[in-house]
DNA sequence: GTGAAAGCGCTAACAT
DNA sequence: ATGTTAGCGCTTTCAC
């Protein structure tokens, strides 16, 4: 079995409170004792059982970050920029992957703040913000990052996409779309929600009526927008907008894969944080969202609710912007 | 502060060992004691600590996987698919990211093997085998996966790109380049060498002669190889071959932001998990890395090994194809 | 059907 | 300059 303090101890011939102070620097002992402690450490291939360490002292310098989707490259930018920032304050980041699944999610949430970590940075697919609430224990450190509810009481981080959709498909309609199809993401998040919202909004103030089977539902992750694209063309759509990052690619994949030229026979709007991916794809409508700007104040955020738990949430909106990219 | 197992045992008047029978369905309790202590716990907003428990019981159902670069989609799906594995054991997993930095990757696996999590599947960045046995606690169970070292006694999984790259190089070479560019990744990692040697060996064998100055060493992630490409250019390539997917986005966007017509203007080799992304970029070579395979016999080889720790370590080595994509 | 108490591995008063 | 020991929150044997 693995080596305790006591073994060392033992070892050592010195009592566990020598070698802990040895461990972590926090009192004196002399140059021969040490030696003695530092052999049999390494006699016995010890390391301190971290756990124990945790439950005894409550400090962890470990925060949690739940994403829906790793593979979304977005969640994975957010992630390293927490990572960078928490850093700093020599805090580690430990990150979880509920696949857009509430159960994972809950499941998560329980490993990670029942004494595991210090802080928790969240992207949510819960449905309802009670059920969360429920699932997290009271004054424990949480931010909300990207998603968030409207009775949401935990501090929140988020980007809001209306303008800078509701511009894009404004501007499809100026270059002479009418038939503009759109696919959506899981209904239950925020973020997905507000596009849609917007896109409606848009064609509503254009006195363009909002037909649902323009409208498909897909589940804001790869692979479940491809099959939407042929249907949308069927009805007539010459321009599609789509919710968010992955599904695009799938819809690019799709139109590329059929012959189907972007910027010419059919436009796009689409989203992500960088547009370098995207640049050299065709002509497109561009939402760019202020990841690391976000993924930054997440970081920042989550190290000061540890400090100061019980200051008033905070509810930060970013703002996306519409570009045009592409030739 | 939170409450503990003996808040609720007083509030509920009855002993720690009634309430842990009745969190955890161990032994029989009367439907009115039963009742009592959940009142108690509902009321007091009761969750059991974790660390507690895990240092008690040692089970965790806890798997760490440590990797180099999380916004690389190549680990993005690696880290997908090994959570879908061991979860259907009820495994969780805990994922955490060094940025190619070896010292964040020593903290991580510090943190992780004392008494976090059960298991540990790891893609190195370490510059040899004995930085890593050394922290490692002897028996703990590691997986090794997508990166390997020559005299490495923990279980292995990787993936071979020495035949594909070979091809990819040679297929330049039989189309008529002689100047064929190179960007490397971090020579410290396996794969990464083991594609120059490719490129190497490919050239030698066709009597070109390997020229240092065409030759560009990267960091194996986002940003670090667009800087190369006019070098490359300069040096009168008409072909350049991409260690790794990172990099290769880096040039891809590079010829187009330049107007360089891949296919054309430029051969490319490249190389990711799936061609999707680039299927539409242009005429390219392409080494398509079986990432689910490695992910999935990861996750099934980190299950094994938890289950019976000292079974002699494997090393199994996938295969990665060369194709060629794009129109 | 329930309780008392030992102990998981560690840290940090309190001693000396 | 170092040792003794209580206790972090929990599970589980043993006892009743």
């Amino acid at each position: 079995m693995k080596a305790t303090i006591s073994d060392v101890a033992k070892h050592a011939g010195v009592s566990t409170a020598t070698v802990s102070h040895v461990i972590n620097n926090t009192r004196f002992v002399s140059d021969s004792t040490r030696k003695k402690v530092m052999d049999s450490i390494a006699a016995l291939d010890y390391s301190p059982n971290e756990m124990a360490r945790i439950l005894k002292t409550g400090k962890k310098n470990l925060i949690g970050f739940i994403v829906p989707d790793i593979s979304n490259e977005y969640f994975a930018a957010l992630i390293e920029e927490v990572e960078r920032v928490i850093s700093r304050k020599s805090y580690k980041l430990i990150v979880t992957n509920t696949r857009e699944n509430e159960q994972n999610e809950l499941d998560s949430i329980k490993t990670l703040t029942s004494g595991m970590v210090d802080g928790l940075i969240l992207a949510s697919t819960a449905r309802k913000f009670a059920t969360l609430q429920e699932a997290i224990p009271d004054d424990f450190p949480v931010v909300l990052v990207d998603r968030t509810f409207p009775d949401c009481t935990f501090h929140s981080l988020t980007i809001s996409n209306h303008s800078a959709v509701y511009q894009g498909v404004r501007e499809m309609i100026d270059r002479g779309h009418t038939k503009i199809g759109y696919i959506a993401g899981l209904q239950h998040i925020s973020t997905a929600n507000e596009r849609l919202q917007a896109y409606k909004a848009a064609l509503t103030d254009c006195n363009i009526p909002v037909r649902s089977e323009l409208i498909c539902f897909g589940d804001s992750m790869h692979n479940s927008a491809s099959a939407y694209v042929g249907t949308l063309l069927e009805h007539g759509c010459s321009a599609i907008a789509i919710s968010n990052n992955a599904m695009a690619e799938d819809v690019i994949y799709y139109c590329h894969k059929h012959g189907i030229v972007i910027g010419k026979d059919i436009d796009l709007l689409t989203s992500n944080l960088d547009d370098r991916r995207y640049y050299y794809l065709g002509k497109m409508g561009y939402v760019r969202q202020p990841a690391l700007e976000l993924a930054r104040a997440a970081g920042e955020q989550i190290m000061e609710c540890i400090v100061n738990p019980s200051s008033p949430a905070k509810d930060k909106i970013f703002q996306a912007s519409y570009v045009e990219i592409g030739n």
